[in-house]
DNA sequence: TAATATAGTTAGCCGCCCCTAACTTTTCAA
DNA sequence: TTGAAAAGTTAGGGGCGGCTAACTATATTA
């Protein structure tokens, strides 16, 4: 085939990429104890991630020195970053879940989304924002549902 | 505490015991080699699962004897499988994904969902069905949002 | 009922990803 | 500038979950 698929990785590598793409986003630059602490896994387990993600091409990395995304690690990172954007805006905003919920169900759902249902997960969000300009606003006719259901629940 | 938590299992461990649900479903029996079928692993990986999920009181299995739920493990399964409905029908029928793509996005997320997000996911689909009979039909309104914006992609 | 085919198990291997402990390199401050 | 603290690496181990190959038990059928 003429187009290249993107690298397929472990939901770890991806979580990695993710981290590096987060610590790397202002002008820091990701060190190998700063990841570890955001991911909550020891040293010893980055200085491994950041072997094989080199061995991929996706870091530049070398040993003692900090880890910086290839072209191709962007690519991946951003995909990452944006499925856990959108699950997090469709668990949060939209089905109305509580941010820390939200947070931790996209972190876990983000590896396992494919291009299709992120394009039109995203597209639903798009969609449901604009109707509420005219008038609808289905989130909130749905937080009203949520609210009765719940009460209904706690009669019983 | 008093209530005890629903034991936590690996997402494979999970896949075993919805595919030994379904195989029990009509009147028959999961044999090993049926649930190595249906989930494309070897034998040798049945045998260790089950005996593993037996461990976790998940099945009654005798070695060399077919394999059935118990009624922990129904309960597991039938969150499972019901969190894989949730999920193939949201994809499905809401997003208007493929049903293949579905089934297999479904089958993937299927075991990152908590016990809040499913809950409020199936409201979500019951709400937006209820609104069909009210004229408003989101659903449709999407399905046709969505072919604008392939349209526009399109003609790029 | 004996032989063979089928189903199930066991043993042993590998990859992934985490860990701790001990060692090396780098940094920083006295 | 040198020695202690901090950061990074290496070595070795463990759990999980696949696999194949070889063995055992069960079923079938000639």
């Amino acid at each position: 085939m003429a187009v290249k698929a993107i690298e397929k990785l472990s939901a770890s590598l991806e979580d990695y990429l993710e981290a590096i793409y987060h610590l790397t986003a202002g002008q820091e630059v990701a060190r190998s104890k700063d990841i570890a602490e955001a991911m909550k896994v020891s040293r010893a387990s980055v200085t491994g991630a950041l072997k094989t993600l080199s061995e991929k091409g996706m870091v530049y990395y070398k040993p003692y020195g900090y880890a910086t995304l290839t072209e191709k690690g962007q690519q991946v990172a951003r995909r990452v970053v944006r499925r856990h954007e959108i699950l997090t805006r469709f668990f949060g905003e939209l089905l109305g879940a509580d941010p820390s919920i939200a947070q931790a169900a996209a972190c876990r759902a983000e590896h396992t989304l494919g291009l299709e249902i992120t394009a039109r997960l995203m597209a639903f969000i798009e969609f449901v924002s604009k109707t509420q300009d005219d008038g609808q606003d289905i989130t909130k006719q749905f937080q009203q549902y949520w609210e009765r259901l719940r009460n209904a629940e706690c009669k019983m």
